[in-house]
DNA sequence: CTAAATCAATACTTTTTTGTATGGATTTAA
DNA sequence: TTAAATCCATACAAAAAAGTATTGATTTAG
C-alpha cells in the first residue's frame, strides 16, 4: 500500500490553507515555500483541488487559493479523489486495473484475494471520509479518540454485511 | 493509497500456492497460465518471494515452487514487504521519502499529517501481520470474524502508542 | 494604460514502475 | 550424453507518475 506523492503534498496543501484565517488567502509562491515544494508543482495539484471544487481561487495582485468551504465540511476522501491515481483500493472498479493480459481478472467468481481489499478499503474508506481536514489542525489525541469511534462503528458495519 | 501490481499479482501468486497439496509444486508457466499473466512476470516476483524465504524453489524437469513454510504461518505483510515498493505507509523512513526539495521533510517537528498516517498505517500493519495465506483460503466470514478481532486489538494498541 | 502578480493550461523531462526478452545454469529422463 | 524443462539473473522497453517549464489570461495598483 503506497501513497503517491499527489496525496501526500496535496493533502499538506489543504491542511496548511485550512489554517488560515478567514478571508484569507495563500498565493502559490506562499504555500511552495512553506512546505519546501516548487512553485510549478503546487500549481498543478492546487488545479485539481480547485476542479474538484474543494478550493476557491482569485486571480491577480493579492490573489490565492482559499479552502470552498469550512474546513471541518471538507474530509480527506474528498481530497484523495480530488487528487487522483489509478489504483486506489477504493475504487470500485479496482480489481479489473490488475487484469493481466485478459481484459477482466481472471478470478471473476470465488476470488480470495478481493475479500482481503474490500475489507481493507472499508476501513480506510471509513476512516478518510471521517476526518476532516478540521481534524487535522486539532490534538493528535483528539483524533484518536475519533479513530476509535470509527474503528467500532466500522466493525458494526461489518457486521452488519456479514448477517 | 494505491496498491502496487506487484502486490496484487505477487499476493495472488502465493495465495495460488498456498492452495497446494502438501509435496505438490508449480512451475511458473502454471502459475502464470491459472492467473493469466506472463511466464517471465511471474518468474520476476517469485524470485523475490524466493528470496525473502517465502518459497521454494527446485530446478529442472518437474521443478517449480512451493511455500517455504506452512501457509498458516506466512502473514501477509511479510508478503508485501518482499515484493518492495517505495512509498509503503508502513515504512519508518515513510516522511522522508516526501521531501520536497529539501533533504528531509519540512515538518520536522509538530507535523499534523503524520499521525494521521501513522494511525492508519498502524491498522494496515495490524491486519496485513495476522492475516496469514491460509486465512485467504477460508470462507469469507471468517475473515470478517477474524477481522472484527484484529480491529478491537488494534483500538488498544492505539490507546496505548499513541497517548 | 501599463507593469507586476497571480492563476490556468498544457507540454515537456526525468524517474519509477510495469512488463518483456534473452542467455545462462541446473536437473531429469530417455 | 543429450535434449527438454525448469529456475536464475539481468538487461531492455513501455507506460505511468513525478516534477519542471513555458506561455497565456486575469486582476490590481500605480
Amino acid at each position: 500500500m503506497n501513497v503517491s506523492a499527489l496525496e501526500e503534498y496535496g493533502l499538506r496543501c489543504a491542511v496548511t490553507l485550512a489554517a488560515l484565517k478567514p478571508d484569507e488567502m495563500l498565493s502559490a509562491p506562499e504555500i511552495a515555500e512553506r512546505e519546501g515544494l516548487s512553485v510549478e508543482y503546487v500549481s498543478k495539484f492546487m488545479l485539481h483541488l480547485k476542479k474538484a471544487g474543494l478550493v476557491t481561487t482569485v486571480r491577480g495582485v493579492n490573489g490565492g487559493f482559499a479552502l470552498a468551504k469550512p474546513a471541518a465540511e471538507i474530509s480527506l476522501k474528498e481530497v484523495f479523489e480530488a487528487l487522483g491515481g489509478k489504483r486506489r483500493v477504493s475504487d470500485e472498479d479496482f480489481c479489473n486495473a490488475f487484469a493481466g493480459k485478459s481484459d477482466n481478472c481472471v478470478h471473476q467468481s470465488g476470488c480470495s484475494i478481493r475479500p482481503f481489499w474490500k475489507i481493507l478499503s472499508l476501513y480506510i474508506e471509513a476512516f478518510t471520509s471521517e476526518m476532516t481536514l478540521q481534524d487535522m489542525l486539532n490534538p493528535e489525541r483528539d483524533t484518536i479518540v475519533k479513530t476509535e469511534k470509527i474503528a467500532l462503528k466500522n466493525i458494526q458495519t461489518m457486521k452488519e454485511q456479514l448477517s
